[in-house]
RNA sequence: GGCGCUAUCGUCUAGGGGUUAGGACGGAAGAUUCUCAAUCUUCAAACCCGGGUUCGAUUCCCGGUAGCGCUACCA
């Protein structure tokens, strides 16, 4: 594989656009034999780099005849297009300078005439192949003599890719269709310069739900997008997999990336255009996050194999972060998923939960427990902060104002929950030292339930509302451990423990009456 | 306007001259859990229209319609 960079357009094409797409790419999981970056044996892989073997090849179409000059002017060919088409004809060009005798036009051009060079399409129908489409045809009739080298000497992307793909030795060319159309022009070029034709397979276009062209105003389109949204390169590669190819028997959706290097075939992808479906996203996003962080983690991604270099491109780390994260945190030994907890990581610094400062050993492997708990909640990573925030924020004022909470309020067990819970805990000695076991918390549950008779969510809706200031959210088995956990670790915010939470509680409760 | 591409549940798709038209996301219902989520089970949901070929078309052919693309000295 080979990554070139295609900035023929002065206007669009800035350095650093370059720098973004190759960390994209390697996010995403591409890799490549011959680039910019890593050179190779048809070097320079830039095009503005190129542009003397493209202006070369365009003479020697001139001095062969294939090509022409054409010193139409802009204006001229806008009028003669718009003429055309309120006539209801063809919009191509006329072919005007196609019978300028060629002397005659070199001598305009010597003599500062400005002018651009024209392919010459032949004078039969364009036949070629493509993977997805089949046998296509254009009649030589509708094709217009494309201009392959501006009037400033600047070549036009179709030609130069041309040139390069046939330079670089490109066997299969596979893009969007909205090239199809430009083919015709191309193999003419490659019939031209007597150069055999490469295989073309073109994707169909994708759509956003309004069925119109992907585009910004979509929200995310940009592969940028989906890595700061935390949506895993798996769950992306094997969503856009999904888009037009489906396997033999067409049940099985998930696919590793291993796995569609194997089974995927151009040949079975369907011409249609596909409205990108975010939600499905999701649930291959949610799947392969579980498969990282859930039971069976271990089994699926073996430590060794992730180097620290492949790390850093993975999570956006600088590369001593990524070393000093793995040693202070023993992670490269014990927990597989290092790479989700590191992407988790940096939408909690953005959250402002934690900083990269702040964090030893015990705090990574606590953030590793937390995220264990709730990243099989979320659609993408992005989310984690809220999700956490019940870990994170406590508010019991705003827990007995607010509007969910009503209903629990209204139920006739819940002052005597309230008032035998708290009592328990402001007087439980672990509790005190922000130890408080589970298993104790159970016991002190239990003895609520007695003591008032309520049991179910009569019972745990008020426990909850204490402890996390809302009625739902996860286990409590392994809730406690985190609060308590977290309230010893030096964080930029701080975690409270539920001895510290049953505290506000009972003051908020104790100000409001 | 011209030319091209495309057409199966809301969405992604499998299939193919005779099928209960299959799967997945999402939706609905139920089970489970202290709750939410997750999970499991069940349900609803589709062959664009019109002609032709054929004993029989959703499938093959033609036409229409719609969507998208190209029609640049953009990529």
């Amino acid at each position: 594989m080979v990554l070139r960079i295609e900035d023929t357009d002065v206007e669009r094409s800035e350095a650093r656009f370059e720098d973004q797409l190759i960390a994209d790419l390697k996010w995403f999981g591409l890799d490549w034999d011959e680039g910019p970056d890593v050179g190779g044996p048809y070097f320079p892989y830039r095009q503005s780099d190129r542009l003397k073997s493209y202006r070369e090849h365009a003479e020697r179409l001139l001095d062969e005849g294939k090509a022409y000059l054409c010193f139409c002017t802009e204006e001229d060919l806008q009028k003669e297009r718009d003429q055309a088409m309120a006539e209801g004809g063809q919009a191509i060009y006329s072919g005007k300078c196609r019978v300028i005798d060629p002397a005659e036009a070199k001598r305009r051009r010597a003599a500062g005439d400005p002018c651009a060079i024209r392919l010459r399409i032949p004078e039969h129908p364009i036949r070629f192949h493509d993977i997805v489409h089949g046998d296509v045809e254009f009649s030589n009739e509708v094709v217009s003599d494309p201009i392959i080298l501006r009037s400033s000497g600047m070549p036009v992307y179709n030609y130069v890719v041309v040139i390069d793909d046939a330079l670089m030795k490109i066997t299969h060319v596979i893009r969007g269709d909205d090239h199809l159309s430009n083919t015709p022009k191309q193999v003419a070029l490659y019939e031209a310069l007597g150069w055999p034709v490469p295989e073309f397979a073109h994707l169909s276009t994708i759509l956003g739900s309004d069925r119109e062209r992907l585009s910004k105003r979509h929200g995310a389109t940009s592969i940028a997008n989906f890595r700061e949204m935390g949506v895993l390169p798996e769950a992306l590669v094997n969503y856009l997999a999904l888009l037009g190819w489906a396997p033999t028997g067409g049940t099985r959706e998930i696919f590793s990336t291993e796995e569609l290097v194997k089974e995927f075939s151009l040949k079975r992808v369907t011409p249609s255009p596909a409205v990108f479906d975010m939600e499905k996203l999701y649930w291959l996003n949610r799947h392969y996050i579980k498969e990282r962080f859930g039971v069976d983690a271990d089994r699926v991604l073996d430590p060794g194999t992730v180097s620290d270099e492949d790390l850093a491109v993975a999570t956006g780390f600088a590369i001593d972060d990524v070393r000093r994260v793995r040693l202070l945190a023993e992670i490269t030994a014990q927990s597989p998923a290092v790479q989700l907890l590191m992407l988790a990581f940096h939408h909690f610094t953005k959250a402002g939960y934690l900083s990269l400062e702040a964090m030893d050993r015990m705090t990574w492997l606590w953030l590793g427990n937390v995220v264990r708990l709730l990243a099989p909640y979320v659609d993408r990573l992005d989310q984690l902060p809220e999700r956490t925030s019940l870990i994170f924020k406590y508010d019991a004022k705003a827990a007995l104002a607010a509007p969910d909470n009503a209903e629990v309020l209204s139920w006739p067990n819940t002052d005597a929950i309230f008032a035998g819970f708290i009592f328990k805990i402001l007087e439980d000695e672990s509790a005190k030292a922000g130890n408080l076991a589970p298993e104790r918390f159970k016991q002190i549950v239990n003895e609520v339930k007695a003591e008032t008779g309520a049991k179910g969510k009569e019972l745990f809706h008020p426990i909850r509302m204490v402890i996390t200031g809302s009625h739902s959210g996860p286990d409590f088995d392994k809730l406690i451990p985190i609060l308590e956990e977290g309230s010893h670790l030096q964080l930029p915010k701080r975690v409270l423990s539920v001895h510290g939470r049953v505290e506000q509680f009972a003051q908020a409760r104790g100000s409001k009456n």
